[in-house]
RNA sequence: GCCCUCGUAGCUCAGCUGGAUAGAGCGUCCGCCUCCUAAGCGGAAGGCCACGCGUUCGAAUCGCGUCGAGGGUGCCA
């Protein structure tokens, strides 16, 4: 059971507009066969109609006519029995401009209130298996400002696609293979021998991990093993440093990541797919494909090629590849070591060829946007689709204390971690604040997101949402209670009519949000709910009104809760009682 | 050099597949509680939508160019 009353409106319309334009042909009044699409706006100004049509405009020069011909020809072809509009008027150059009638309204209204939970849901990602892997921060270190804007992020997102009716796994990518966790282990390492032989004693690696948090690990290994590992084959106190290390940050992250209120279905180790020789697999199908080569003792992927295949097929010419310089990558190094690369292919085939996902949205920082057309090239050459892989780029974050950039933490000297971040700010402000449009840099400000009034767009929602418990608890002392059946033509005036627009376009915001990546359009418009709300709040008693208003303002206020409810828990922010 | 993202009010940002006088919040100024939460509401001021050219009935929106900000440029991850 779907609501998109907005959705349902414009379908209206444009059904309205075609079969009076077929009507007109019929009647020789406009020439047969323009196929200009309706399209349905909804004008800025209310004045201008609550839906506007722009098609006499888009189409008056393939009929021949002049925009406000065209508009009389087919005002005068509209039967609006059984629609939810009232009537249609000419405007301006060749608007048409509809009115919505009480049945509009109505179903609004009861929509919300029936379907509960479930308003706002939609069904254009019906079906669709999704895959959003976001943070994969890398084990090594304590997690970054950029790691908490993205798990917010992903995890908004996904809500999103579940909304939309997709079945959605969240996953986080363990990068515990490879070169930097060779570079955890010695710096571990050095740190543990530093401990024991003096700091002067042993060298730090140059390319080492520079931070506390390294020499907090090597303390707590030597606590639990004491100097066994001084005369110990390298290779085995390698493994076993790194390990101990990943064992005691990865929990770390997990409980971080879960303060925000962020789980996932599954952490994926990148060491899993050396083990089941995933990685083996995916160069050995891209070599039989013929995209690999080998040069200077190292395995290259032919990038250049895939690529200009990839470009070609989106309508660039060759010259305009040329000049992108397109170079091959590097699979397998001299040393015998994969790259990062590699095992990426073998990790993005796994999620498509092995699991099965339709759609794969990684959230990436913004600085990892040339590896994006690399990997959904590499999906092309071992047999896939790169076009289900999509990449959300976001740029960094900026914070602000005192109308000053800050990047170190106060209390610790280093840069900030998500999780001191949170020792700050609560955590409804920062998944509000995070969950911003991803491809603009953002500036959080410090000193705006601890402040508990109405300048914090959190709780500006929040306030609203406590101001409706309080208002329907109150009528509820006086015996007043949700009504089954309310009269909606009783509530007329323009902020009641607003308030019902505004619960209408839940289920639109929350597509779009999906459509376009970007869960920011639910932040928007729960602010603007609640703008509408105050004003209806202010404009429209309840208290002392006759009892058949006092039931259809109650209904409406019930139904404005339950929206900023649904719309709260998408972004995972909690909607207090009392304020 | 080349590629990506961005440039809208003093600040932070909206502006959907081009549409009617360019929007919101904050900040500034002026009002509104004998009455359901004033953490609220109303009003005022504030803009060459970076700049130029083009496409069209119509451009903040699309195309090309210039300037400016950030990021990337791969045997790092």
């Amino acid at each position: 059971m779907y609501s998109n009353m907005i959705q349902s409106a414009k379908d209206q319309i444009a059904e309205l507009t075609r079969s009076a334009y077929a009507a007109a042909v019929e009647a020789g009044a406009l020439p047969a066969g323009v196929e200009t699409p309706v399209a349905v706006e909804i004008p800025k100004d209310a004045a201008n109609g609550d839906y506007t049509t722009t098609f006499c405009l888009a189409a008056a020069k393939a009929m021949k006519k002049s925009p406000r011909e065209v508009a009389q020809i087919l005002a005068g072809r509209m039967r609006f029995e059984d629609t939810y509009f009232t009537g249609v008027e000419i405007a301006g150059p060749g608007f048409l401009n509809f009115r919505l009638g009480e049945k509009w309204y109505a179903e609004v209204l009861s929509d919300v209130l029936t379907l509960c939970a479930a308003y706002g849901r939609g069904n254009a990602l019906e079906g669709k298996k999704y895959m959003v892997e976001f943070v994969s921060a890398n084990p090594t270190g304590p997690m970054h400002m950029g790691n908490a804007r993205g798990g917010v992020l992903g995890d908004t997102l996904a809500s999103v696609f579940e909304m939309n009716g997709a079945k959605v796994w969240r996953e986080f990518y363990v990068n515990d293979a490879g070169n930097q966790i060779e570079k955890f282990a010695k710096s571990i390492e050095a740190r543990y021998l530093q401990l024991i032989q003096g700091e002067d004693a042993v060298e730090f690696p140059e390319d080492g991990y520079q931070g506390d948090d390294i020499r907090d690990l090597a303390a707590a290994f030597r606590e639990q093993y004491g100097d066994n590992y001084v005369n110990c084959d390298v290779a085995k106190r390698h493994a076993d440093m790194a390990r101990f290390g990943l064992d005691r940050n990865i929990p770390k992250m997990k409980s971080d990541l879960a303060r925000y209120g962020i789980e996932f279905d599954q952490w994926f180790l990148e060491s899993s797919l050396y083990e089941s020789g995933a990685v083996e697999e995916a160069m050995a199908i891209l070599t039989e494909r013929g995209y690999t080569y080998e040069k200077d003792g190292a395995l290259w992927l032919k990038t250049a090629q895939i690529m200009r295949e990839r470009l070609r097929g989106e309508g660039k010419s060759d010259e305009q590849i040329d000049k992108l310089d397109l170079k091959d990558d590097v699979l397998r190094r001299a040393n015998g070591f994969y790259t990062y690369f590699a095992s990426d292919i073998a990790y993005h085939r796994n999620k498509f060829a092995t699991r099965g996902f339709d759609k794969v949205i990684n959230v990436w920082g913004a600085d990892h946007h040339g590896h994006v057309a690399r990997l959904k090239g590499a999906m092309d050459a071992v047999g896939l689709d790169g076009d289900k892989l999509d990449i959300v780029l976001m740029q960094l974050v900026k914070l602000v204390r005192d109308g000053e950039t800050v990047r170190m933490s106060k209390r610790t000297g280093k840069s900030i971690s998500l999780s001191d971040l949170l020792d700050e700010i609560p955590v409804d402000a920062c998944r509000w604040f995070f969950n911003t449009k991803p491809d603009t840099q953002m500036e959080f400000d410090l000193d705006l997101a601890v402040r508990e009034d109405s300048e914090n767009p959190v709780y500006y929602v929040q306030y609203a949402h406590a101001r409706i418990r309080s208002l329907i608890s109150a009528l509820g002392e006086d015996g007043y209670t949700l009504k089954d059946e309310v009269d909606v033509a009783l509530a007329n005036s323009e902020q009641e009519r607003e308030l019902i627009k505004a619960l209408a376009a839940f289920p639109e915001e929350v597509r779009m949000a999906a459509r376009d990546y970007d869960p920011s359009y639910i932040n928007r418009y729960l602010v603007s709910l609640a703008a509408t709300f105050h004003r209806f709040y202010n404009a429209c008693r309840i208290k002392g009104e006759a009892d058949d208003v006092i039931a259809v303002r109650l209904a409406l206020a019930e139904a404005t809760d339950r929206v900023i409810d649904n719309g709260l828990d998408i972004l995972g922010v909690s909607a207090p009682e009392k304020m």
